[in-house]
DNA sequence: GAGTGGTCTAGACCACTTG
DNA sequence: AAGTGGTCTAGACCACTCA
């Protein structure tokens, strides 16, 4: 066991009335903060970091788990404890739906991961009739069924979004929308062939802790939120023809909107 | 110590790879997601756990601690673990920045709060002259020194959302943006009548979990991230006039925005 | 004062990773 | 085989809340 190097972590304040555990997190955060601990880097074992404060190991561990909740380090067992590496961001542009974009024929996320110079791919993708949750039968006029298309998107073969499109059966059922490749320009293209020209957008977005399903699908680490966002789809006689439930791992994405002053 | 009425969890599964306060946690958070315990209850105490579970304390810490990082409960010193209540939250809509609403005289804060039938109030508002960081200077076109007007935003005394305010000492230097309390329409009337016509705003938003400052600031239970948004004022020649750096708890928004699909 | 959660100890054994 | 984190035990004492 290597000694730990002198000065990068100080001695606990016996005085002091904050736990033991919360000092030792509050050294170790602020060696992050100030760069003494680079992103990536790997935080002394568990041992040493017993050795050094003199405390047991279960106080040790209450402190790293701190900081894993605060997503400032990640754990990798028989490995050690590594500074949480930000992953490449995602920019949502709010033009990102505009039909210049849909003409080119190729799908929003694939077209801005080229530019950015990832490599992107969607996967698990289910295509069915289901009944629609009474939120999202709300958002439609409340059809009955729905047709449903599911889909996970992955940058650099990291998961970072899953997403799932509710269309009225009446409006999909036997178009190229139910087919699993919808065909250049993706659903949005395909509906304003079928005659439902779109008018507008709106997007609801909520940020929370994931459930452990969406830890899975994710592959989130601890201390990692999802963004939640529900975009509902208009042609232009007012009807809601779409809607997209969406959830993103929050540290790879931004999302940037540009609102009118008028 | 009561006993637990039976049947509202369930025996653990011996032959399980599953780890024990994993399963636990797995049982009460099944039992909350099927109502069996509602919102605010308050669940078994420790000790209880302890002799149903027939496990030691720091496995049903443990589990208690999982469900806390999920923001599902809450504990509170010598009262008990309990359900975590979902505050009323409050909606942003993409039109909160019309200039019709301006004129109104009011900010958007407040008058969204009465329509909710909330009582609102804003805190801690300092006006200071200061040095930009690079990435707010950046986005005001580099300006050495700006105007910095923070605020604390509180509904019915929880506080929800904490911003800051940055805009070029050229423009707000001896005017009415500079002092506590700008008048009716807030700083974008006062810009407006300064002559700099307010023409869009571009919005950024993260989510991430809050930092122990942002915890203290917005006494955020765990498990609940925040929303990071920084919104950019242009005016119609299209300098930028403002930036303004917002924290929001994330379980007390969702925001709404309209994308024309042109 | 009884019950609650908060902190801490000193062990034990296991599973995973690396050389 | 050595080092790492993951799980679990059986205690102890403390601080807070409520009757």
């Amino acid at each position: 066991m290597a000694a730990l190097s002198p000065g990068v972590l100080g001695a606990l304040d016996p005085t002091s009335d904050r736990a033991v555990f919360r000092q030792i997190a509050d050294q170790i955060r602020e060696a992050i903060d100030k760069g003494r601990f680079t992103e990536g880097a790997k935080l002394p074992s568990e041992a040493e970091l017993v050795e050094h404060y003199g405390v047991s190991r279960m106080t040790v561990r209450n402190s790293l788990s701190i900081l894993q909740t605060e997503g400032l380090v990640v754990s990798e067992h028989g490995k050690g404890v590594f500074v949480r590496p930000r992953p490449p961001v995602r920019r949502l542009a709010s033009d990102r739906f505009a039909r210049r974009h849909r003409e080119q024929g190729k799908s929003a996320f694939l077209v801005e991961a080229e530019a950015a110079g990832s490599k992107s791919e969607v996967d698990s993708l289910e295509v069915g009739e289901e009944r629609p949750s009474q939120d999202i039968s709300a958002r439609l006029g409340s059809p009955r069924r729905v047709l449903a298309r599911r889909r996970r998107y992955l940058l650099d073969g990291r998961p970072v979004e899953f997403a799932t499109s509710y269309l009225p059966l009446d409006l999909a059922r036997n178009t190229p929308i139910a087919q699993p490749n919808p065909g250049p320009g993706g659903i949005y293209a395909r509906l304003e062939e079928l005659g439902h020209r779109l008018d507008h957008f709106d997007e609801e977005i909520k940020a929370r802790m994931p459930t452990p399903q969406e830890v899975r699908t994710l592959r989130l680490s601890s201390g990692v939120p999802v963004i939640h966002l529900v975009r509902t789809a208009y042609d232009t006689e007012g009807r809601a023809v779409e809607v997209c439930d969406t959830v993103m791992a929050a540290d790879a994405y931004v999302l940037a909107y540009r609102l009118p002053a008028t």
